[in-house]
DNA sequence: CATGAATGAGAGTTCATTCAT
DNA sequence: GATGAATGAACTCTCATTCAT
């Protein structure tokens, strides 16, 4: 009996929690968090302002857990993602995808993550890093087996990953401040395209580019 | 000597203005326009809280002013890079470098950029692609160039700008929360590289991807 | 059978209310009645804050509930130290060491009356002065008798009495706010000796003070 | 003229800081540090909030502020008594004159002190004997000078300067406790007479006490 | 013109009290 | 009866903005 109680009200305060940090995340991103009011947030999430505090010691403390959160399940995406092919290339192309198709679900993160690169940026980028480059680790071995494979060009490995982050992440950031008005999953063919062959359909300029350094 | 005297004045009012927009861009870059305080910008400006009044209507007009003076001043510095040259595979890189090296000398905006994106997104954005698809417009031309000498592949225009702008400005995001730890326009040769040639070395895996639609 | 139900859970309950009592006691002496926090309370006494509000109508109640009760417990140990001796000035000189001795056990008790002298002043001193003043009338007539039995020099007795109160109260408000370092008991016997002979030696100048009105 | 200007904006700041204090002063009296409230002291000092925390750091320093001045004008009180006389004795007597009447002048400060025993106790007390204890080395000298004269029975100082002590306090609290309703000054000439030459009038029993180690 | 003292709306946070379980 | 999650009034403190000097 107890037992059944006691997980019932812990599973009530899981989901209040949970409520909390839907509404929060939405707000934060809407807002930033130094606009965002906690007035609001515990308003929109259909508590009292006090309850907000009693499951979270300040705005601090509940803007860093919609923050963990929202890495967490980051994580958890990617990983699902998992093996389901060999082929380097394919790899690279699924992880875009999955890391594309994310932040399309997980919308209210971008803002999140956008916003805070000043006050939060330690903290923040520290576990966005941590949490992110342990699939960075994935995608380093995918390089380096393409390059084995001789499919992938030879090149500084982590040049190369820094250009397809920053891809990734500028395609989100555009998405985001303009609006989110397409699909930014049906960007993930022409990004492929370019990355994995460039622009370039002159062979002898192509060659010249390769070469340079 | 009245004239003289006026023109005195003007300039004296023109530097006192240019003193508070350093400072406030340097302030609202840091720490946000929400977080960010005018006693401090005031302080920091040396001059009076009135003072700042008495130039910025308000708060929010100071923080517009600063963003309005950076994208003014982006578009001057893309349209002086005018047109070293005629090949098309050339004028993008030069772009490419043109608009890295702006950002770089000009920490401040991307701060205030990427901070404000939700509470002033409609304003920034518009004043931003007004200045900025102003040059896109050239770049739009120069990549149509390209297709027609056969130098480009054939593909949707809009959306190789698209991944073109995305690249550029991910990367400046990245380095700006890496903590713009190394020189920004390093990156042009790589990005270069991978935006004109791409990653693949093998070239029957190239062609499939190539014809992917 | 069921009497004895009745007994044993009268017992319980008066159980925990002297549980929550000692602990309330020792927080509003060191706190204050304003900055002391019922959740404390409940957590320190081993109860949850329900259970507080179940025994006592409110913090206020509670608060009256610790003075009383430290009150009656005053009373009640002026009233045992009863008459062991009839001689005017060794009951003085034991009613000294009483009270003292009370407050010195009672440590609690000084806080919160010191504290609370604004607040709750009227409530207080009223109960203070009742409990107390019973015993002052005794010490009255001892008083009385000091000066019938031509031990004590003529005065107003009232005045006498309230010297003796001052005193006495004096001594245990500066030891509580020095930190309560020493024996408190231990000043008995200078303070007995200086209220009962002065601290003048030479004999003219005695005399001239004991004249002067 | 800018001399003249900047001293009576300093003035006019001086009078302003002294207008919250003397507020402050009489609502912390009344109400004790937690449950004064800052609203209500910019309201009765008639100044906007703001204008409260212009001048004092927070709530803390606003208190302590109080108390400052309070002590710095009871050295300043005790300083100015002075050396009217040679007389040990008669020294004694005007030190409680003036401590009593320095009170009976400043009573918020008796509140503000016996209140915060506990959350300022080591500031306040600190404080308190800082200032004090200056002028309670006077009161030592004093002594030693009346035992040296043979005035004054030989007793260990310190302990006569702690009953001493210990009974202007004690009258000046039970003044306060019992509602000011008398003249604190008119205790003067009755604890004097006790002070001095005890109350005992029986010449056989006086000694009895006085011999009592 | 330039200043910064003054202001009060509004923000974050606390906590006595209630009440469903 | 016992509990502690939930609440919102009330409190401290901040800061954009105004205005007398």
């Amino acid at each position: 009996m107890r037992t059944k109680d006691t997980k019932k009200k812990k599973a009530l305060i899981d989901r209040r929690k949970t409520q909390i940090l839907d509404v929060a995340s939405l707000i934060f991103s809407k807002e930033g968090f130094a606009k965002a009011n906690t007035d609001e947030i515990a308003k929109a999430a259909n508590v009292g302002k006090g309850t907000v505090y009693h499951y979270f010691k300040n705005k601090r403390a509940l803007f860093l857990a919609v923050v963990d959160r929202g890495l967490e399940q980051l994580k958890g995406a990617i990983l699902i993602e998992a093996e389901k092919t060999d082929d380097p290339l394919e790899k690279i192309e699924n992880a875009m995808k999955t890391y594309l198709s994310f932040f399309e679900k997980n919308k209210n993160l971008i803002g999140i993550l956008i916003h805070e690169q000043s006050s939060f940026q330690k903290r923040i980028a520290k576990h966005y890093f941590e949490h992110y480059y342990g699939n960075v680790d994935k995608i380093k071995q995918t390089f380096r087996a393409g390059m084995d494979q001789d499919l992938i060009k030879g090149m500084d490995i982590d040049s190369v990953i820094s250009v397809y982050t920053s891809m990734l992440n500028g395609l989100i950031f555009m998405w985001q401040i303009e609006g989110r008005k397409y699909r930014l999953i049906d960007k993930v063919s022409i990004v492929t395209k370019i990355f994995l062959t460039g622009i370039i359909k002159d062979k002898k300029r192509r060659k010249e580019y390769e070469k340079e350094k």
